[in-house]
DNA sequence: TATGAATGAGTATTCATTCAT
DNA sequence: AATGAATGAATACTCATTCAT
C-alpha cells in the first residue's frame, strides 16, 4: 500500500496510504480523521466522502491486505512440487507478507479483535470470505500432500484442524513479532520444523 | 475476576469486574469509564480515584491477568513427571484458561496490539517483567526435559525458540478462538500434537 | 406542486417536488440539499445551479404556494353574489387547499416562523407584497359586503381588522390541523360559523 | 422564563434563559448549543449533561412554556363571574402572555411545526398531555356557560368545536403578530368580538 | 444545462478527568 | 474513601456550495 508507484496518487490512494501508517503506528481508535486528511493531502470531508465512515476504511484497507496476502500466497504456493513443500511456502509468503508489510499485518490484528460496528455489512462479509478462502488454501495444499504422500496419512477431518494450527502459529507468530517486538527469523524457523515433524511422511517429497 | 469470594465484593474489584466485562465485549477504547462506573455502581469520580487513569485500569488489569495466568500455569506443570509432560501441561493450562476466562485474555490481546501511552511505567515494567516469566518457565521445562530425556536432543539456543514457538501456537490459537470464533478443542488437540511431535524423544517419559 | 402536467417534468420541476416533500415531513433545515437532489433524480450541483442557494429555493416554494392559494381563493370568490358569500367562499378555498396541499402550507408556516436569512431581497419583497394582496382581497370583500348590505355596519377601520381577524383564524386552523392533527371539517364548520356571526346582516344576500 | 429573581441562577435556570432567547431569535436549527453554553456562561458539555441532547432542552422549554401560559390561565378564569366570562378572561390570558412571553410563545409555536426526533419520549407524552389539558379547560369554561345560560345554547359536540375553534384563533393571531410583525390590540379586540358574537346569549351573565 | 468530486467550516455530542463537598 | 456536577478539549461526521469538466 505504501507509496503509489506512479506520481499520480489518487485521493482514495492517498487515504489508504495515510491510514495505514497512521493505524500502525498509532492505534485505530487514537487516529483522527483529520490526521489521516492532512497526511493525505485532502480536506477532511474527503475522507468521508470516499469511505462513508472511519470505519469503513478500516474494514477496506482490512481487506485489501488480506487479499494482498492472499494473492502472494497464491502465487508461491503455486511453485510448489510436492504437498509438503506448498505448506512450507504457504509459511514462508506469510513471514515475507510480515517482513515487507508489518504495518499491515497489525492493523489487521488489531481490526480482528474488534467486531464492525459501522462498518457496510457487505465489506463485511466480503472480509469473512476472503479470511475462510485463505485458509481453505491451506487446507488444501495439506489434502494435496496426503495424495502426493509427502505428508503422512491423516484421519478424516484432521486436514482441516492441521491448518487451523498452523494459521494459529503464523499469526501468533505476527503477534509476537508485532507485538512483543520478538524476532521474525527464528520463529520463521520454528513454524517450518514444527510444520514439517506435524506433517512430513518419511519419504519428502515423492521422487526426491 | 469473575465473584468475589467474599460476601461484600469491594468497590475496586466491583470496579475490575464491571471493567473487565466491558472492555471484552465493546474494546477498551470504546468503553466509556461512566459505563463501567455505572456497571459496577459506583460514582463516576471513583474509578479514576482508584486507578488514577482509565489507562492504568487496563494495565492493572492486564497484569492480573498474566499473573492468574502464570500461577495456574504453574500450578499445573508442577504436578509433571518429566519435561514433555511439563510442556503438555503448560498447553493445557492455556487452554483451560482461555476457556474459564476468555474475557480476560481477549484484553490482554486486545492491549498488546496497542502500546502503552500514558500508564504508569513501573506497572508497565512489571507487566513485562511477569510475561518474560511466563516465557521462562516453557523454556524451563523444555529443558527439563532436555534433562530426563523426554524430550529429543536439541542444539544449543534452540529450547529458546522452541518456547517462543510454543507461545505464538498458544496465543495465535486464543486469538483465532476469540476473535474468529474457531472451536477451541481442535485447536487444543493440534496443539498437543505438534508439541508432542516437535519435542518427543523416541521413548516418552522415561521409565514409562 | 406534485406531478406536473407534461409526460416529462423538467429538473426544476422535479426538484420542486423533492423539495415540496421532504421540507414538509422533515423540515427545512432537518433536509439535506443531497436528498432533495436524490429524490429529483439530479445531481447534487443541479439543485444549487438552478435555484442559487438552499434558502432561495424555500422562498421559490413559499412564493408558488401563496401565489397558488392566492390565485384559487381569487377564482372562486369571484362567483359570489354578494360580499357575505365572498367571505364564505374565500374561507372555503383556504380549507380547500389546506385539504388539496397540505405540504405547501406547512412549509408555509414554517418558513413564516424564521426570518428571511440569505434569501434573494426581491423574492422576499414579493412575497411580503404577495401576503398583503391575499389579505387585501378579504378586506375588499368585506367591503364590498357592506356596500351590499349582506354584512353589517362595521366602524371605519374594523373591515381591516375583520380581515386580519379571519385570517387568524384560518392560518391558526391550518396549524392546528397540520400540527395537531386536529380535524379539517370541524374548523371549517366553526370558521364558517365564526364569520357569519361575526359579520352577516339580517337579512343575508339581499334579493336572497 | 427571563431573568431569574434570586441573584444565584442555577445552571440548569440559566442555559434555559439563554436558549429562550436565542432561539427565539435565530431558530432552534440555527442556534449553536455552543452559543447558548456561552451567554448562559456554562461550559459546552453541561448544556448537554443536564438537558441530554439540544432536542430535549427545546421540549423542556416548550413544557414550561405552556405550562405557564395553562397556569396563568386558570388563574384569570378562576375570577370569571359566568361561563362568557370565563371565555373572555381565557382570551386575555393568552393575549396577556403574548404581550409578556412573546419569545416563549414563537418557539412553542417553531416547536410545534416539527415532530420529536430525539426527544425524551416522556416529556413528549407530557407536553401532548398538557396541550389537551389547555384545550379541556376552554371547553369546561364553555359548558359552564351553557350551564348558567351566559352562553346561548349549542348543539351537543359543538362545544368542543367551538373551544378548537377559539384556539385557532388565538394561535393564529399569536403566528400573525409574531412572524408577520401584524399590531396585537386590534387582534384581540377582533377576538374578543368574534367570541362574543359566536357565543353570547341575550341576556349577558345571569342576574347583571 | 448539468454534473459530482471535493471542500472545509460548522456542530452536537462524548468522555476522561477534576474538585469541592 | 467516595461522590457527581461540571468541564472543555477532542472528534466524527454533515452539508451547502464550488468548480472543472
Amino acid at each position: 500500500m505504501n507509496s503509489q508507484s506512479g506520481e499520480t496518487m489518487g485521493k482514495v490512494e492517498a487515504i489508504l496510504d495515510a491510514a495505514s501508517t497512521l493505524f500502525a503506528k498509532k492505534g485505530f481508535d487514537q487516529t483522527a480523521v483529520s490526521e489521516i486528511a492532512s497526511l493525505a493531502g485532502v480536506a477532511n470531508g474527503t475522507v468521508i466522502y470516499h469511505f462513508k465512515s472511519k470505519e469503513n476504511l478500516l474494514y477496506v484497507m482490512s481487506w485489501f491486505t488480506l487479499n494482498s496476502l492472499h494473492r502472494r500466497t497464491r502465487m508461491e504456493v503455486a511453485g510448489a512440487s510436492c504437498g509438503l513443500e506448498g505448506v512450507d511456502l504457504y509459511i514462508r509468503a506469510f513471514f515475507g507478507y510480515l517482513e515487507d508489510q508489518p504495518n499491515q499485518l497489525l492493523i489487521y490484528l488489531q481490526n480482528s479483535t474488534t467486531g464492525g460496528r459501522h462498518a457496510d455489512p457487505l465489506l463485511l462479509s466480503n472480509l469473512v470470505a476472503l479470511r475462510t478462502r485463505y485458509l481453505e488454501m491451506l487446507t488444501e495444499v495439506v489434502r494435496e500432500g496426503l495424495a502426493d504422500e509427502s505428508i503422512a496419512p491423516l484421519e478424516a477431518g484432521v486436514p482441516d484442524d492441521v491448518a487451523r494450527g498452523i494459521q494459529s502459529l503464523l499469526f501468533g507468530a505476527a503477534w509476537m513479532v508485532l507485538c512483543h517486538h520478538e524476532k521474525r527469523e527464528p520463529l520463521l524457523r520454528e513454524a517450518l520444523a514444527t510444520a514439517y515433524m506435524r506433517l512430513a511422511a518419511e519419504a519428502r517429497c515423492p521422487g526426491s
